[in-house]
DNA sequence: ATAATGACATGTT
DNA sequence: TAACATGCCATTA
C-alpha cells in the first residue's frame, strides 16, 4: 500500500455527499498533479470502501467500463444524492464540484505550492 | 530492467 | 464541437 494510494483513499472518503470531484482534482490534492489515471485504478480496486461514484472526469462525464461498477449504477447513486445526470451521462460538474476549504487542505500535509494550485484551479 | 496498459487531463487541429 | 496527440505514473507482464 503506497502512500499515494492511502492519500487518494483518504481524500475520496472526504468528499461530501451531494458533491463530486474530478480525477485530476483528487490527484492534485494527493500531491501528484498528473496522476489522474492512477486515481482510476485505485478506485477500481477499492470501490468497496470509498464513494467512487463521486469521482468523474473533468468533462463532467462518466466513462467507466467496470463490471461491478457500471455507468448506470453510478448515475443512480449520484441522482440519489441529488445530483442531476443527463441521459448521455453528462453532469454539471462545476455546479456540484467539491471545493475544499484551506483548513481541509492543510490537513492533507501538502506543500503550499499545491494548495495554491488547488485554490487557483478549483475554488477561485 | 524494459515495455505496455489505463475509471484521465490538456493543448492543438 | 470533436477528434487526435502527447504527457503522466503506478501497476503488470
Amino acid at each position: 500500500m503506497s502512500p499515494f494510494k492511502q492519500k487518494i483513499i483518504q481524500i475520496v472518503k472526504m468528499i461530501p455527499k451531494g458533491n463530486v470531484v474530478s480525477y485530476g482534482q483528487v490527484s492534485l490534492m494527493a500531491g501528484v498533479p498528473r496522476g489522474a489515471r492512477q486515481v482510476g485504478w485505485i478506485l477500481h480496486q477499492h470501490g468497496d470502501q470509498v464513494p467512487w461514484w463521486r469521482v468523474i472526469n473533468n468533462a463532467g462525464r462518466i466513462s467507466i467500463k467496470s463490471v461491478e461498477h457500471h455507468a448506470n449504477l453510478q448515475r443512480d447513486l449520484l441522482e440519489k444524492e441529488g445530483i442531476k445526470v443527463t441521459k448521455n451521462l453528462n453532469i454539471d460538474i462545476e455546479k456540484y464540484r467539491w471545493k475544499p476549504d484551506e483548513k481541509t487542505l492543510n490537513n492533507l500535509a501538502l506543500d503550499d505550492e499545491y494548495i495554491f494550485k488547488i485554490l487557483e484551479k478549483y475554488t477561485f
